[in-house]
RNA sequence: GGGAGCAUAGCUCAGCUGGUUCAGAGCACCUGCCUUACAAGCAGGGGGUCACAGGUUCGAUCCCUGUUGCUCCCA
């Protein structure tokens, strides 16, 4: 039975419904059999986080892929989840719980942990849910999560293994201090905001002989601090002072003047006083030059005993005391109003404190150099290549990765403490008390203390591609051996470093095996005027809002149709416009060949030709999309499927085949030329489906009363078929006549309804008459005749190198005509003197290339006769 | 401060390591059309010294050098 079709397709309903059928079919699921595997792994999105435009891109360029490999015939298995995103996550709970009236310093680490699960398991998911309005197909029955307790395990072992391999280090390292939250926080949380500032000039006085130099300095409350002034080797003024001792205000130490070329000459006096434990500058100036590190500040942002003065005194109450007291002991020689860039906490807004504190770090130079070999020798492939460059110079000058952060909320480090400061790495308390025992004998079980930190969570997700098949745990499990390493990864730019290197590291270093083959690396979605997209900008729309709005394949369509590989795209709703109208077309081409009445009877010779012709284009085109696909073009892949559905099914061929109108009631189609247009239909469904799966899937099941059972979802991909490549230039000479003739019609403003007759010249010889029949309906055409010389009442034009006439029945303007051939002329004159130019050069004809030569000949005998035709025309007119 | 990249139509971009696939696509724009699948449409059309200045070459959007303007990464 068939039904009615509305005139505008509507997505919202059949989206859902092909979705549900697609998850009861089991469709998305993979098991390892004797196919070959295509493996995908998600970049695990953040659970807090909700659908951004990032992932609408990211999501559906690797649907396409997986939808693709699956009719490839490819066992695809698109592994999906989501990470613990320990900084964000911990963050979003602390802020829920102070809703609740509930401070995060009155909790039990455990009682805190239990709120963050249930937090987890109550917004965790919503991302995921998301993609599948998307239509994202994966296998969501291995949806994994990087703190589930296989993942966890793997990821704690990962680390006392490193250990053991002697990879991992405790040391001292400046960090971001948030001294009201009293944790680290990492420099994507830090926001530096341009305040007022006072810049004072302070006296340091020499320890021998009068005299002194002064430092200029907007932190006079860390001048307990300091440990030296460094000067630049290079500045006169103080060439003099070096290696000679100043005395430290407040606390009257003296310290030494060291030279290092850090130092800014045109900044201030040109001295710099040295405080290593409150600045990350002075930190590093302080190790090259073996200085020592007074920490003078307490967690909480007061002054330590360390400070000798002003003790417990809040940083910012020390500063203006510190300034009376210089002021008192005449050490200030100026003060100056200045603004600098302040970096506050992105939680707490408070001013955040460099600090040194203890943390653990993976030594990276020897483990990732297996990793840097990869991608450099090609065995790991960055899509679009410009990225090696980059990934080259990182990875040459990478630097120890410090794993640890101040937070409850993420994999617990497993060292161990007795309270003599031995360190056990370990998995549970009781193996450090046997470890910790051979150091320390008298240490009991109740001694022992745990590391409060968690790690970093790039530690966990850099296990990906592993762990989500359980590959560290159980090595030879039959999944992944049979789907690692997997096949492309697709991801942004910004974490190359971050996450992909570390990836392929850890894939060598527990695999012995790259984690994936290709890495294509999206852009960044911005919006219209380039700005990136963010939620405190509101310049992004929101994802299911323009899904609703425009259909989630129209939303695909949309999100590719700006995105080339690499490049950042600057995202406008008019491109899912054009994705929802491509789908509107479909739709209505859909409606014409299923209302077709189809009978028995003989095929016209013109459908004959034009069903020829489309085999013939189609093949073309399928090998055009699939040399795009393996470029990864998938943008380029889109706009080649696009355009051949659009001009060349829709606007040629079916205007081409479609039955005739007779006596204002539609003919019958026959039924060669209706199967095989339904089965042009389907190609290009299918073709169409990794992009567009759910119209693709509506019309497939309509249009061939399919039961529930199957699905375009596994139809196989297109096999290249022969076909015969004369109709493809049979339809280039056609189709550039049917255009000049509309051209002439519209010039002339001759009704399409109109039926002319028309004349060709010089084409005695017959070549290829086949798209007669055709040229006649397409140009409304009444007749087709030869001759040899130009008809009355007719204008000429040239296409190819086909001379024609259009008879058009009316006062034919010889001025105007004469201009139109004059023009022509001259473009064609010009055009043979550039020729000749060449040609005449003996230079060329010596160096050249034969085939080189030989196309300038033939442009020259090609502009050539078409001159005479032009000459023929110009000559007959009166 | 160190490194990488980009500049082609009004916009977003292709252009395969120099020659008709050479100046192209989509969108936008202009002009006709409510033609019986589709106005979310049909048909036709106009837009570019390929950033600037040199060089190599018989020949340069493409290769080389400089200039200008923008972007990203690391510090």
């Amino acid at each position: 039975m068939k039904r009615e079709i509305d005139k505008i397709y509507s997505p919202s309903g059949t989206e859902s419904k092909w979705y549900a059928f697609w998850m009861k079919q089991g469709y998305f699921n993979s098991t390892p059999d004797e196919r070959e595997p295509y493996t995908i792994v998600i970049p695990p999105p953040n659970v807090t986080g909700v659908l951004h435009m990032g992932h609408m891109l990211n999501n559906t360029i690797q649907d396409v892929l997986i939808r693709r490999a699956r009719m490839l015939g490819k066992n695809a298995c698109w592994v999906p989840g989501t990470d613990h995103a320990s900084i964000a996550t911990e963050a979003r709970v602390v802020a829920m719980l102070r809703e609740k009236g509930i401070k995060k310093s009155d909790l039990s680490r455990d009682d805190f942990l239990k709120h963050a699960w249930e937090w987890k398991e109550k917004y965790g998911g919503i991302i995921l849910e998301q993609l599948k309005k998307l239509g994202a197909s994966c296998d969501w029955k291995r949806t994994r999560f990087t703190m589930d307790e296989q993942y966890y395990d793997d990821v704690v072992s990962v680390f006392i293994d490193l250990h053991k391999k002697g990879c991992i280090y405790r040391g001292l390292r400046m960090v971001n201090w948030d001294p009201v939250a009293k944790t680290a926080v990492s420099d994507e949380e830090v926001i530096f905001k341009e305040v007022n500032s006072k810049l004072v000039y302070v006296k340091y006085k020499y320890e021998k002989g009068d005299g002194y130099l002064t430092v200029a300095t907007v932190r006079p409350e860390t001048i307990m601090g300091d440990v030296a002034v460094a000067v630049h080797p290079d500045d006169e003024r103080y060439k003099h002072l070096h290696g000679k001792n100043v005395i430290v205000p407040l606390v009257n130490r003296p310290v030494p003047v060291v030279a290092d070329e850090a130092i800014d000459k045109e900044f201030g006096t040109g001295c710099l006083k040295v405080t290593p434990a409150h600045d990350t500058v002075d930190y590093e100036i302080g190790l090259r030059h073996n200085l020592p590190v007074i920490d003078t500040l307490n967690e909480d942002g007061t002054i330590s005993e360390a400070g000798q003065v002003f003790v417990g005194m809040d940083r910012f109450v020390a500063r203006k005391a510190a300034l009376k007291k210089l002021e008192e002991d005449g050490l200030i020689e100026k003060t100056e109003e200045y603004r600098n860039q302040v970096g506050h906490s992105e939680r707490t807004n408070a001013v955040i404190e460099p600090r040194l504190s203890m943390q653990w770090f993976l030594r990276m130079k020897d483990i990732s150099q297996p990793a840097l070999e990869a991608v450099m020798n090609g065995e790991v492939n960055l899509i679009p290549g410009k990225f090696v460059n980059t990934y080259r110079h990182w990875m040459e000058n990478v630097k120890d990765w410090c794993l640890s952060r101040q937070l409850w909320w993420g994999h617990r480090i497993p060292a161990w403490y007795d309270c003599k400061g031995n360190i056990a790495v370990c998995k549970t308390k009781e193996e450090a008390l046997a470890i910790l025992k051979k150091e320390n004998k008298e240490v009991t079980i109740d001694e022992i203390k745990q590391d409060e930190d968690v790690l970093d969570t790039w530690a966990s997700s850099w296990l990906w591609p592993i762990s989500v098949f359980n590959g560290y745990s159980e090595p030879d499990n039959k999944d992944i051996r049979y789907y690692y390493p997997t096949n492309d990864l697709v991801t942004a730019p910004e974490i190359l470093f971050f996450w992909v290197a570390r990836m392929i590291i850890a894939g060598y270093e527990y695999r012995k095996e790259k984690p994936f083959t290709n890495v294509y690396l999206t852009g960044i979605v911005r919006d219209k005027q380039g700005r990136k997209m963010s939620k405190s900008l509101g310049n992004s729309p929101e994802p299911l809002e323009l899904i609703e709005k425009y259909g989630a394949d129209g939303v695909r369509v949309g999100m590719l149709l700006c995105s080339p590989a690499g490049n950042d795209l600057l995202f406008d709703e008019s491109y899912c416009e054009q994705g929802r109208n491509f789908a509107n077309k479909i739709w209505n081409a859909f409606r014409l060949i299923y209302g077709w009445k189809v009978e028995e009877k003989q095929t016209p010779e013109r459908n004959k030709t034009a069903m020829n012709w489309f085999q013939a284009k189609l093949q073309a085109e399928l090998r055009e999309i699939n040399d795009q696909f393996s470029k990864y073009r998938i943008s380029e892949a889109l706009m080649s499927v696009y355009k051949l559905i659009w001009d060349d099914f829709c606007s040629w061929y079916l205007e081409m085949v479609k039955p005739d109108f007779v006596n204002g009631e539609v003919s019958s189609a026959d039924k060669m030329t209706y199967d095989t247009t339904v089965e042009f239909f389907n190609q290009l469904l299918i073709i169409l489906h990794p992009f567009m799966p759910f119209i693709t899937e509506e019309i497939w099941q309509t249009l061939n009363h399919k039961d529930e059972l199957d699905s375009i979802m596994v139809q196989p991909w297109p096999v290249l078929k022969e076909s015969d490549q004369s109709f493809l230039s049979g339809f280039d000479t056609a189709s550039g006549l049917i255009m000049q003739i509309r051209n002439i019609r519209k010039q002339k403003n001759i009704p399409f309804k109109k039926e002319l007759p028309l004349v060709l010249m010089n084409v005695q010889k017959q070549t290829d008459n086949r798209f007669n029949e055709i040229i006649k309906r397409l140009g409304n055409i009444s007749s087709i005749s030869f001759s040899d010389s130009k008809p009355e009442n007719s204008i000429g034009f040239i296409s190819k190198d086909i001379q024609s006439f259009l008879i058009v029945e009316q006062e034919i303007d010889s001025d105007e005509e004469r201009k139109r051939i004059l023009s022509e002329l001259d473009y064609q004159k010009g055009f043979l003197q550039s020729v000749l130019k060449k040609l005449n050069n003996p230079s060329f004809v010596s160096k050249a290339k034969p085939e080189v030569i030989a196309s300038e000949e033939k442009k020259k005998s090609d502009a050539e006769s078409k001159i005479n035709a032009l000459q023929e025309q110009l000559d007959s007119l009166h």
